[in-house]
DNA sequence: GAAATTCCTTATCTTTTGTTAACGTTTTGA
DNA sequence: TCAAAACGTTAACAAAAGATAAGGAATTTC
């Protein structure tokens, strides 16, 4: 993908939220960069502080923290999606976790040093902001319906309704990687979709 | 608790995040109201939409949901914290919770049309809009941290992290509630105490 | 293309959690 | 103030999940 397209599709991202004239976008991409993140490589690691969020235009990421030796995968962005460990991001601190790579993927990023910068600017100041904001109210709505379906669910209910709602890029993920997702061992999803089969045939 | 005093607790936590000039406060103070709310009084119903945002400037309310005829407290809120239906507050839909004081508690209130009025009053938009993403990435972190622990933390260990960062507060909660908060059944929660009681003894 | 690694499933055993019910205590509310 | 309701703990049993290991299929890597 060339760097004009995946532009093109960070503005589209951004015009779903708030829209903008030529002339700030013009003011806005120059604060922008495109990068290429092979399969594997880290977008993040844990220890670092985060200094960007981006938008994936292509490929997927998942975000994954170490216990005890053991990595647990916490979280997915796909295409037409931010990332960031937005805590580092947000709070300039060294990151809980690693965001990397599923497969190759190109990022169109935006740095904590640019993302002030563009905040400054007279023509897109208040535009960015807004941006902002409801980016945050976003995510503060998957957050917490997340977290909902950790209260009240049980990880077979919350399961089914993965497979509802995640549609094919299920199929991409390593099962165990969404077993982390939904709080359980690979073997005991394994257990819970034997159990569904059974009852589905 | 007078009027007053409630405002000055909601500038106070407002400044935290935007400074205010007073003419700025003179212009915000007018779109707030103090509203008193009785213990179990309802701030939100699962089923309408969630008008208000407010602030906790004294007592607590416990959010929960309902299923299966039973109620599963999910978050809480204490003095100098937000509360919303959040969902429901920025997108305008019913709310799929209950909001309930826990003890006679006093909120200062931004309804939904006023925050939009405050918006776009010349002097405050900016600050308001900044208040609002500045709030949002706030919860954004704390929820954030929330499903991380339901990723990597076992029960025993989210109950032992939240004696230490709880406080005082702890005491005032009921222990089913907290259960619920842990995604636990008070039965286990019981049981999680006791062995830790045989560990520290 | 072959060896190595990763991945998913399955089995067995252990641990934890859920469920239901009982009991005494505390709190609530009329 | 007194009866009713709510709370926390415990017990007994059932269900679910975790841990570990093994086996075969798929994928990766060189």
């Amino acid at each position: 993908m060339d760097s004009l397209t995946a532009l093109q599709k960070f503005r589209q991202y951004f015009e779903r939220y708030v829209p903008l004239t030529d002339e700030e976008w013009q003011a806005l991409s120059q604060y922008l960069t495109v990068d290429a993140l092979k399969k594997k490589r880290f977008y993040v690691e844990a220890g670092k502080v985060c200094d960007h969020i981006g938008l994936v235009v292509k490929g997927s990421v998942r975000y994954y923290h170490v216990k005890d030796g053991e990595e647990i995968t916490g979280y997915f962005s796909f295409e037409d999606e931010m990332l960031s460990s937005y805590k580092s991001f947000l709070t300039r601190t060294p990151a809980a976790n690693y965001i990397q790579a599923l497969e190759d993927s190109v990022i169109v990023n935006l740095s904590h040093k640019n993302l002030q910068q563009a905040c400054m600017n007279e023509l897109l100041g208040f535009k960015m902001e807004r941006f902002g904001r409801l980016t945050a109210e976003h995510y503060l709505i998957c957050y917490e319906k997340r977290i909902t379906s950790f209260i009240i669910q049980s990880p077979e209910e919350r399961y089914a309704d993965l497979l509802q709602t995640g549609g094919e890029t299920l199929y991409r993920i390593p099962q165990h990687y969404i077993a982390n997702y939904l709080g359980i061992t690979p073997v005991s999803l394994s257990r819970i979709r034997r159990r569904i089969m059974k009852i589905s045939a």
